[in-house]
DNA sequence: TTAATGTGTGCATATATATGCACGCTTTTA
DNA sequence: TAAAAGCGTGCATATATATGCACACATTAA
């Protein structure tokens, strides 16, 4: 299958650029964090809501709530509104999910692609010799 | 709408509880690591590769990438295969895309159900009356 | 057998991030 | 107008994570 590969690199390529573009890590950094998540479930509960209600079931300080929605939003996960002296913080699901479509599109291919060894034999590993070239 | 309450609440439970089954914190902070996100990116150019190779092109050390590709395998990234001295790594593709899917799947009612605010009006933010009785 | 190569891990350290408190600002209430 | 409530931010600090080096272990090469 030797005259695949020029494809096989092309694919591999497109897919790499299409998995990069789509590893937006703030997106994930947003969402990797217990309090953040906690704070997630807690507007999936009571829907939209001000900031010291939101705090209330948490042990962290009201200030610091405050901040970690304030990264909910740059990450595009949350809008919030001022209504008063309360600033009131939603999800924006829209957004959640289509982001998350976007990356799942993107990231696809890999499934073709990128198939780890237990389906595969042998072969799949670098031989000796094109690893001595891939050193070079 | 008031005979709606019950269902949407109901709505709310299950979407809320599908959504923290599937926010796997581990999961995105693999992806959230810049260092970790380039080792994806030579993973998915050079394919099933051992850690020396690996860590070639990147700036730390090799036994810091090691680690990363630790914690890759522990999240369900990558998978490693050991040949003679070196050890061989790759992703799992079909992990990778079968991961988001579920996690789309579950975070899909959001979009129905956490609208922000543009798309509504004064009415989404909780009464000064309903926000005395959250506080209760 | 001896030397060389490839890995992972313990350890100390650097860097990033989360946390709490105090404060100033704005808006509401009395 | 004065007091109170709700927010966000500066700052110091705690905690988590990433990094590099040295080393031990396993495997291969000479």
């Amino acid at each position: 299958m030797d005259n695949d590969n020029q494809e096989e690199t092309r694919q591999h390529r497109d897919a790499m650029q299409s998995a990069l573009d789509v590893l937006d890590t703030r997106y994930f950094k947003a969402l990797c964090e217990p309090t953040r998540v906690a704070i997630i479930k807690n507007l999936i509960r009571i829907g939209a809501c001000d900031v010291s209600t939101i705090a209330q079931g948490l042990a962290q300080d009201r200030s610091v709530i405050s901040r970690h929605l304030s990264i909910l939003e740059t990450a595009g996960i949350t809008t919030s509104r001022k209504r008063g002296r309360q600033v009131f913080y939603d999800l924006d699901g829209p957004y959640i999910v289509q982001k998350l479509t976007l990356i799942l599109e993107a990231i696809k291919p890999m499934a073709e692609i990128c198939k780890p060894f237990e389906e595969y034999d042998q072969r799949t590993i670098p031989t000796r010799k094109a690893m001595k070239k891939l050193r070079e």
